[in-house]
DNA sequence: CCGGATCCGAAAAGATACTG
DNA sequence: CAGTATCTTTTCGGATCCGG
């Protein structure tokens, strides 16, 4: 894929990053709470290799940040930075459609951690407060 | 990347189709109004041979649909099914986010194309109406 | 045991030319 | 205009090995 970094649409940029179903699948388990290289290991049956390569450019990109947690021998583990944090509201709405359109062999359900209580994620258009529903849209380059 | 069709987790179902940078960026084309094999070529600079995979697995997942607008010659275009549609609101979290981590090089904005209005998608938990913000999720799988 | 690095075959991407 | 055929290059992913 070319390099989608240099492209005037935000959409695009982004996807340089997060455009991968390994990225993404990496910052779900992030956001569950996992931060070492086996637990992702584990949680997604993803190859060493490819998991290595994963996590170097999601911590180049700043989406996650190395930090050592033992000295002796030396560890690392893998914590959320604030635009890895910020990458929620996409996740959800990720979730949020498949419950609509993905749904046939039962659902997952989003429950915050700390409250217990269910998450049901909806994007508005936070002008009108209205639900982003189905419309035409004009994508406007800067400048 | 394995199969996530099976998997319980709705994100990474969901990602088994969308979790691609070059269908994310035919999904955003086709809300922009294309809806031609050249127009999509064109507009993202795609090979030819990479279009005709993705469109037909979008096709085939039921996000876009093929219609015949010639009969002599055979032509057919393609346009957003109801889950494609309903794919908007992704699109508009990955761009939010990008908005706000990613727009050092100048941003793209986002419109409505029928009623001219700027639009500034966010997501929201529905129960509480409140932004989805840094929080641990716990993800429950049905059942 | 944990966090990788190396190596290699398989798969996908990209460019270009061509066809109905 | 909407693809297919063919070729080359890049990336993926699994197995295995290594250093602390």
């Amino acid at each position: 894929m070319q390099n989608l970094d240099d492209q005037p649409c935000l959409i695009a940029r982004s996807l340089s990053l997060v455009g991968d179903a390994w990225s993404l699948l990496i910052m779900r388990d992030a956001h569950a709470g996992l931060t070492r290289f086996d637990e992702f290991r584990k949680s997604l049956g993803i190859a060493p290799t490819i998991l290595t390569r994963r996590l170097a450019a999601l911590t180049e990109d700043g989406l996650l940040e190395k930090r050592r947690y033992s000295e002796r021998p030396p560890r690392d583990d893998y914590v959320l930075t604030r635009a890895g944090l910020d990458l929620l509201p996409v996740l959800f709405a990720i979730g949020a459609w498949g419950r609509k359109h993905r749904s046939t062999k039962g659902v997952t359900r989003f429950f915050d951690a700390e409250k217990g209580s269910e998450i049901d994620p909806v994007v508005i258009d936070s002008a009108t407060g209205a639900p982003i529903g189905t419309r035409q849209i004009r994508i406007v380059p800067p400048g």
